[in-house]
DNA sequence: TTTCATACTAGACACTGTCAAGTATGAATA
DNA sequence: TATTCATACTTGACAGTGTCTAGTATGAAA
């Protein structure tokens, strides 16, 4: 793994563990090998972030605004548009994704910042479904139709990216074709 | 943790295993603490498993059995019934679901007992979704409307599990509830 | 010229999974 | 009865990890 090393050290160390994360899984993100690949003492990483639990918080952030970028950039396109956004988003960023999702890594509760993010990007589901399910619904409408999209996007998301589902529906036209079709069957059952 | 030790020892390891799957995720498993937990040497779980990604596969083998049991228990409830189904098991099996739904833990190709009883859950689904479309529906509908039910289901489990969701959508009447209508809503897009 | 924060380096520690080799035991076999 | 052999472990060592502590170089501010 090869990397500009004329990058300040805090973004090189960001860009190896997104990679380790996305070819590997987080998991296999060890602040030492980083460290080596980018030519630094073990403790140099450590500078920049705390600790393990301070990179992911990091990339967790990362994710999640860029998340915000790729939905509002769908947001034309409605729910199954953002449902969509959502999937696609998981794919192309497997590394922040994988570490996004994982509570364990991190409990981004200690991350305000990251929290920050993340809570955008929740507004911004919840904004779409209220305005999809127009002024009439009421609040346990909203959160569980809300609660439906995200899981139908995050639970496709999840299955593709490290889940036999792939596998399993092989023969299947394509990915995008699915994705799309997902969506638009998630979409089928709201009110319009 | 205490655990009776007049179980055999390979008994005695998954089940605390899981345990701590349950308590605090597959990657705070550590078959040295499990050992001394069970007041064996820290290479006698090995004797058992091979290696760190045996016990993940024996986890995954139990849980996928488990999950065939609960999804055959809810048959006559529908593609609904047996949505429910997936998200209580993941819930009430929070220990195993982790598990099984982690690839990168082991992989399960490696491990054909586990394949099977993972095939078998699947095929569950298949099936049920196949004789709720009808006759004429195409091999392209089952599989579309197979990775859609199967979403909706694995990503509420995951985000009531490990994410965000119970927390964001507080104020909902209930867990159960929430469960019961959104497995609601995933099947009134299917035709009847 | 001194003070001080920044960005590291260096060494040690406890802990981990894994490899290799040894031991006790009970059943099967000759 | 004596030997063989698989099972179920124990013991010791190794490299690798995250983290704690302490030290160092450097450039800006006072």
């Amino acid at each position: 793994m090869s990397v500009a090393t004329s990058d300040p050290l805090r973004r090189v160390v960001l860009d190896v563990a997104v990679a380790i994360s996305r070819d590997e899984g987080p998991d296999a993100i060890s602040l030492r090998k980083v460290a080596r690949d980018a030519g630094v003492s073990h403790q140099a990483p450590y500078h920049h972030f705390g600790d393990r639990a301070g990179i992911f918080a990091a990339i967790a952030e990362e994710g999640f605004s860029k998340l915000s970028a790729a939905l509002i950039a769908n947001h034309n396109d409605g729910i199954s548009g953002m449902c969509e956004a959502y999937v696609r988003f998981a794919l192309e960023h497997a590394g922040h994704f994988r570490v996004m999702m994982r509570n364990d890594l991190c409990d981004l509760q200690n991350y305000p910042s990251a929290v920050f993010q993340a809570d955008r990007a929740f507004n911004l589901l919840l904004e779409a479904v209220t305005s999809a399910l127009g002024n009439y619904a009421t609040d346990d409408d909203i959160k569980t139709h809300t609660a439906f999209i995200w899981s139908v996007g995050h639970g496709l998301a999840t299955l593709l990216l490290d889940g036999p589902l792939e596998k399993k529906l092989e023969g299947i036209a394509d990915v995008n074709v699915l994705i799309s079709r997902v969506a638009r069957l998630a979409t089928a059952s709201m009110p319009r």
